[in-house]
DNA sequence: GTCCCGAACTGAAGCGCTTCAGTAGCGCTT
DNA sequence: AAGCGCTACTGAAGCGCTTCAGTTCGGGAC
């Protein structure tokens, strides 16, 4: 026996196939023995609904799709975390699909979500061109998270990289700090802004010519090279880094050469990503409120299921999360005169 | 105008709606010319196929399920990376569900898959009752990762578990130790097969009276505890942690009391997840071959499409990984006799 | 010229469901 | 006693596709 159908429950309850389809579905019309009759019959033959079936027949699906620009970094997990929960909520399939960093790849599986007649599709960091989600979006509603688009067609959710960026060099900066040095994260996803954010507010607190920038992407190896590169000029008593794999190479660098953090340097990272927590050292971090993304990023979309035609942009506020890699400037604590024996 | 069918093309071209769908999926039957009009239309109105209409239509979908028991971990990631390749090489198409840690929501996770005709699919590390996969696995083939099964419905894909766990031991006993712990990872998935190794292993190498076991669970604050709880005895000269994270709990804690890995105490941890190689302390590990393991779940559904229908068990080897938590035992050094200063 | 055959194509059934216009029957009113 | 409005139910159309039994036709064999 193969997957019973509607006509096979129809046909043992004694009643037509329509009232069969409608009792299963919650809809009023059947009298009290006669739904009973159903749902038992439907239970005891383990009928599971066509959804291929249900969704031609009623040209609606109840299913979303999320399109995962990659399952490594933990970012993912805690926006999923977000969305998943209020769709579930709602009766929606949540189904997922990974782009393995290929746009190739993020181009079919977008496909397949039309394919599939998918209600809404969020995309979470996304490296396909603008063009082809805009060209997507024409068709359905499309939430991008974690991307800056220019686009005018989806809605987009990032945060604030500018001004977290600008919290960091302010934290340190109440801590005494003044040589504040970046680590930078070259052409990744928000780099460029907080690099931005840094200048900045370097500028804005008038430290403008303790502005030094160093590293050049979002790995640990470059970073210690960043480190490398700014003590050969002199120590900072700072660093913002542009994400915390960039902060925890610095922090091995630092270890490396004998300096103590927080106490010779203090180091802060962004994303606040489980890695800030993990290490022995905490790492002071920016936080991205992920969770909360992806809650929006659902939001969002039910939105314009319920009509909204014009995108969305929100911005969302960084915040500081603070722990043991940043302390008081040494000059501004009693002085301890403590020279950093550097061994190399 | 809405998503364009078969039949709008089959118009615009001239053509049977029957002939558009042959040559839209490659079959012969079209001559060259109609071929080419076909195509050209099927591109200039932007065809895309109505997966519903389709699976309902030919009874078959093309589509495989991943069931993930949750995203943070990563080992789930790697095993994603090694399942999705070999698939979409075929022209499967891989959809994700996550479960979320509960139970209700992993069944409901099924019946969707179910629902939309998935021909195979793969539970990673599913915390599912074994009757719910069992009843499952008797209309879907299934293939389970990560977790030991009686059942012999479904294909089973896990490590030596208890091999790693005397591997483990062995590396530490090679170093000279011989008070060797087991922090313990209490019901989790493979915890106890691994302590079952840890126990025969220490048995078979003549140290049965250094047997000591504690903590409890996969926490690193249960870790801690445990760490605490061995020292209350006496300082064990290494440890073997259940997982990275037992691990890096234990390092934390033997951090915080003053004593010094490796010097003081060797650490070894399980599964040899990203956090195990961040650490600035590098972790040694024992690794599971994890994007091998989602490689072989896809040859093993593979083989079920093709005819197989007695379940394969399939038990991989577990791999030292030699980083710098552990190194040899203090008292096989030159004697340095240096006591550990427990400072609580 | 007839026959046959393969290439190129068509028509219609039907996958399992939803939806909607009906219909039957019953208890009320007036 | 006719009419009304309910509730409880049925029948049939049709969603967009695949599939398969046919149909048409040009041309080579004899």
């Amino acid at each position: 026996m193969s997957r019973p159908t509607l006509d096979d429950i129809a046909e043992h309850a004694g009643v037509s196939r329509a009232l069969v389809s409608m009792t299963l579905r919650g809809l009023p019309g059947a009298g009290d023995e006669t739904r009973r009759t159903i749902l038992g019959v439907a239970e005891r033959l383990g009928y599971v609904p066509n959804a291929a079936a249900r969704n031609l027949a009623s040209r609606s699906s109840k299913a979303i799709g999320v399109l995962l620009g990659e399952l490594h970094n933990p970012f993912f997990a805690d926006v999923v975390d977000g969305l998943t929960a209020p769709f579930e909520e709602a009766g929606f399939h949540v189904l997922m699909g990974t782009g393995l960093h290929r746009p190739r790849a993020e181009r079919s599986m977008l496909e397949t979500f039309r394919g599939y007649g998918m209600e809404g599709v969020v995309l979470i960091g996304p490296e396909l061109d603008e063009h082809s989600i805009q060209r997507f979006a024409m068709h359905v509603p499309t939430v991008v998270i974690g991307r800056t688009l220019r686009t005018d067609l989806v809605d987009v959710i990032v945060n604030d990289d500018r001004r977290g960026a600008s919290i960091a060099v302010q934290h340190l900066f109440d801590l005494g700090h003044r040589d504040i040095a970046h680590l930078d994260g070259g052409t990744g996803p928000g780099a460029v802004l907080r690099r931005r954010g840094y200048v900045d507010a370097m500028r804005r607190l008038g430290l403008e010519e303790h502005i030094r920038v160093a590293g050049g992407d979002f790995t640990a190896a470059r970073a210690a090279a960043g480190v490398d590169e700014l003590l050969a000029d002199r120590a900072p008593t700072a660093v913002f880094a542009a994400n915390d794999v960039v902060a925890v190479g610095a922090l091995e660098r630092f270890a490396g050469l004998g300096l103590s953090v927080p106490d010779d340097v203090s180091v802060i990272g962004y994303d606040n990503t489980s890695l800030a927590m993990q290490l022995r050292i905490g790492l002071t971090s920016i936080d991205q409120p992920r969770v909360l993304m992806g809650r929006l990023g659902a939001a969002l979309l039910r939105e314009r299921f319920e009509g909204r035609t014009l995108a969305a942009k929100h911005v969302l506020a960084p915040t500081l999360v603070r722990r043991s890699s940043t302390a008081a400037a040494p000059s501004s604590r009693s002085h301890k005169n403590r020279k950093p024996n550097v061994r190399n």
